[in-house]
Order: structure tokens, then sequence, then C-alpha cells
DNA sequence: AACTATTTATAAGA
DNA sequence: TTCTTATAAATAGTT
């Protein structure tokens, strides 16, 4: 839509890129707020640059909503790529605790030793605090997580059974001659009890 | 860019909504591809339509990568609502700050001095290390709870599901035109994703 | 940042 | 839903 037809492919001249990708960028978020508008939706875009800098517009839900809905369905691969991260982030420390070794296996003694050690337990205290925080942002994920999961089954639950309702009364009418052994019929499903 | 211009606001008839939802969500999709491909980036698109389904599609990284970033320039938020509850569970060591405030101030000098100061850090280190070991174990008794509860759930639903399914079987031939919600290419239906 | 010649998206209709 | 087509909207190249 424009002077002339443009092939889907990167764009190698640089500036060209850069207005393009401005003027597409908001356009983008445009359709989105209007998709959403009129369809009484949510929509969540991220764009993040060649040069790594991140956009983003929500519509509808805010992003946080959007996006813990797309995590609720991912769940299990979530976990999998956290823990893969967290066993990357690992790997790096292993410095750390050779510097750590090194310093207190050396005999000096003085100042400089002293330093050093002070700079080591710094360098220690901030790892550790890193490390903590990630513990417990990884922990607060999960159970954010489990709580939305609970919420959503006990919801299909709710909705299953109500069909169930309806298909059993639909089905009265029509079976009763058949006489049948079905046992179901008197009692409530013992599901149900589950959900109390 | 129709037969005639519309106003974007939301479409009431119910039909028209869900054929412009299609194209309109299609579109953006289209649109995000180009400019991840044209201008070397990557973009993120996540709708949730009215009745709370996820479509979601990502071009250049993917979409975990993509969410993470943003995640990352959010870290900011995530931090100050950890502070704020350190705050809040900071309270009942009222008297184990008074202690350190009170030893901090003291403008005594020698042996003793450093040794209460010793004796005061010991005792913060070792309530540090309770509160800590307090909060993980909290957690980890928070997360078992609340997978065991999906376990229950899960098996719940499987249950009514096999259930629904025999009642279904018997007024087929009633039931059948009760036409579904189409789904969207990467999407089964909810219910379904949800007992995998 | 504005301006248009064109292309592209899409609303309505079938 | 899918196709068709008239028209609105987006945008590529230009100023």
């Amino acid at each position: 839509m424009g002077r002339r037809k443009v092939e889907i492919k990167r764009i190698e001249n640089k500036s060209s890129l850069q207005v393009t990708f401005s003027k597409r960028r908001n356009g983008l978020i445009e359709k989105a707020r209007q998709l959403s508008v009129l369809c009484d939706s949510s929509v969540a875009v991220l764009v993040v640059s060649a040069s790594g800098k991140l956009y983003d517009s929500s519509s509808g839900d805010s992003m946080t909503k959007i996006i813990e809905r797309y995590e609720v369905r991912h769940a299990d691969e979530l976990k999998t790529l956290e823990l893969a991260e967290q066993t990357r982030n690992y790997l790096p420390h292993k410095e750390l605790l050779e510097l750590v070794q090194s310093n207190l296996e050396e005999p000096n003694v003085g100042n400089a030793s002293v330093d050093s050690l002070i700079s080591v337990e710094d360098q220690l205290e901030t790892a550790l605090s890193v490390t903590r925080a990630r513990k417990t942002e990884l922990m607060m994920e999960c159970v954010k997580t489990l709580q939305e999961k609970e919420k959503l089954l006990i919801e299909e639950n709710q909705v299953l059974a109500s069909q169930m309702g309806k298909k059993t009364a639909l089905v009265i009418g029509d079976e009763r001659a058949t006489s049948q052994e079905n046992s179901s019929r008197t009692n409530p499903p013992e599901t149900l009890s589950l959900l109390k």
C-alpha cells in the first residue's frame, strides 16, 4: 500500500528500515486497538526492534493480565524452560567459587588480603541475594500459575456438571421405558462433593 | 477499508462481530509477521476473545523470549511488591531493630562495643535465616497443596467429561446441531487443553 | 513530518 | 465459511 509493492523480506537500507519500522509498528498497534474495541477483546502487542528496544501496547485488559493468560496455558513448558535458565545462570558462579577458594587458601596476611576478602564477600552477597530473589520470584510465579489453573479447573468443572444435568434431564423422558440399571440418576454424581 | 466506513466501537451484531474478529485477528497477525521480517525484529501478538479464548502468534523470537524481555523491563515493579511484603513482615522484629539501633547509636569504643555488635550481628543473622527458612517452608507447602488440588480437579474433570460423553451418545441425534465456536488454527477448545 | 500514488485490508454481499 | 468486489485505510517513496 504505497508507491510500489514491496517484497516481505529484510529491508537492507538502514534508514528506510528505521522509517518503515516506526510506521508499521504504529500501524500494528492501532490495528490491535481497533480489534480490541470492535470485538470487545483484549490484545497485547510486544515488539522488539533489531537493536533490542521493546515497544508494547495492550488494549482491553492490562499487559500483565493478558500475559498471565498465556502463561497459564503454557505452565508446563514454562517450568521446564525456567529450570534450564537457572542451570544456565549457574555456570558463571563457577568463577566466583574459584575466586573464593584461591582467596581462602592464600596464606598472605595484611591489608591487601583483607581488602580482597571484603571484595569477595561483597560479590558473594550480591550473588546470594540475586539467587534468593530469583528463587522467591520463581516460587511466587509457580503459586500464581497454580492458583489460576485451579480457578479455571473449578469453572470448567462447574460447566461440565451443569451440562451433565441438562443431558440427564433430556434423557429421562426418552429413556424411562428402557429400564436401565443406571444408578447415577438418583444419586448426585459423587464428583460434585470434591468441589465443595 | 470495506464497502463502507466503520466507526471504531463495539460491534453489536454477534455474527458480524465473529466474522470481523476472525478477519482482523488474521490481519493483525499477518501484519506482525511482516513487521518482523521487514525490520528484522521480534513481534508477539496475544488476543483474548470476548469469550475468553486465547490466540497467539510470535515472529522472530519465541513467545517465551519476547515475554521474558517484557518482564525484565518490569522487574522494578516486582521488586517493589517484594519490598512491600518484606516491610510488612518486618514489624514483629521491632525489638530486634531497637537492639540494633541502640547498639549503633552508642558512642562507646573498645572491645566491649565491638563484641556487642558481633552478638547483634549473630542474632540478626539467625533471625534472618529463620525467617527465610520459614518463608521457603510456607511457599513449598502452598505449592504442594495447590499441586494436589490441581491433580484432584483434573481427575474430577475427566470423570465428568466421560460421563458427559455417555449422556451425549444417548442424545446425539437431537443435540449435534448446537454448533460450536470455531477453534483457531493454534487452539483446541479450552476444555481439552486443560486436561492435557 | 507531510504528502499522495498505490497497494492492501476488509465490510458487505453472495 | 469462503469468495468476490467496492471502498476505506495503510503506507512506500517523495518532498
